[in-house]
DNA sequence: GTGGTCTAGACCACC
DNA sequence: GTGGTCTAGACCACC
């Protein structure tokens, strides 16, 4: 679980820990099945209070990320995600909408962010796609 | 200046004034040297205090994106937004991560968010670019 | 934390707190690390209501002396700063040109001048300079 | 007269040009018994509001700058600036303490200090010190 | 009339 | 308990 936190940062802790293991899926270094650290553990491990993994992990539930399972542990549930397309989409369209605006103002090329885009896809998900 | 707030948004109000100004300089709504309402003004037209406004207008001035005279109120000034480059490439490498990360693990194709991209960009930025 | 505010002055008071903790910063008071009181305290302790204190905590952010962690307060962040290096030295010759110019118009021979300035590098920063 | 005026600067319209004149002085661009442009003359020229100019020509009185004749517009009155050395030596330091404090911070040594103000000594003062 | 500063108080997200 | 956001209202400097 390579969670690079960072306390500073304007995203709160529970989104950082979400998007990591997010992350962590999309790279194929957290498959189906596999299970989580508990939130004590992990609390633990990236010095955060256990309520905050708990936020996380409820968050990653409710999207279809996870699976908590009584008295057991979280466990990957990746098959579940897809039925969270739609949503997905819209948040990212409005996240695109704000990336593009600032592009075009700054003059950066439609290109070159394509390019950053590819790169991160490489990079992410050079081994699943 | 069409602002479309949304105040059941997580987004706060004042990212959102923030945003639309920049959707605005994109799309060439905003240009070089228009003058932005006052807070007041802008205030009362959107719905919500001006300090609110300011600290929308605050930001974009700290971001290059606008200037503000001292009793003529706040300028659009597009020409400095490009000492800002690298920082936005950061930010924006950032949130693609997420969104990347994302859309791989939810099966979304890389061509169709390089397609969304390209939608956006012909949208805001058909005039300009 | 020792801040000597004067409310009859002009400068505005977000900006003393501000100077008073770079001064602290100087002269080895506050050391990298150490934690800035929440701003609800030192509003309390030195009179002032907390949003002012917040103003001169972001700003102290903005420039690179402080960070500002989600739910932990304020801490002196003393490495950052050296990036913003010629920011400063751009705005202290501004500062410096309205000094020299008021010193020759006044005969105030230039050797008084870095003679003061001398003093207020011994006296802030002897144990570190 | 070579004002150099920044309207978006936090520092007010009418102190740049009590500086600007300040600095013309010290230059010798400005020698005792010159004439100055009657404030609605410069106003145009500079492009502010007459009244701005006068409360900047105001101040100068104030300082022992200019003498402001009744009917016949201001003139520089140089010898008058001694007296006010004291007082411009206690808002001097206060502001070279806090350039140094932020020198210190920033790691800036104090040779580079003295070295910018000298340049600046030499710059302006070069015919009359 | 403009933004700048400051106060006061509220609710909230986060931890 | 922490800062973040937002409102409301006041006074002020500036122009």
């Amino acid at each position: 679980m390579l969670l690079n936190m960072d306390f500073a940062s304007d995203e709160p802790i529970y989104m950082q820990i979400r998007n990591g293991i997010v992350t962590g899926i999309a790279t194929g270094k957290l498959r189906d099945g596999d299970p989580l650290p508990s939130v004590r553990t992990l609390g633990a491990d990236i010095g955060v209070n256990l309520h905050t993994v708990n936020k996380a992990y409820k968050r990653l539930q409710s999207e279809g990320f996870i699976e908590i399972l009584r008295n057991r542990g979280a466990v990957i549930r990746a098959g579940d995600s897809e039925k969270n397309v739609v949503q997905f989409l819209e948040i990212a369209e409005n996240s695109l909408k704000n990336i593009v605006s600032e592009a075009i103002t700054r003059k950066v090329d439609r290109a070159i962010i394509h390019q950053i885009m590819d790169n991160i896809f490489d990079e992410l998900g050079g081994n699943t796609q």
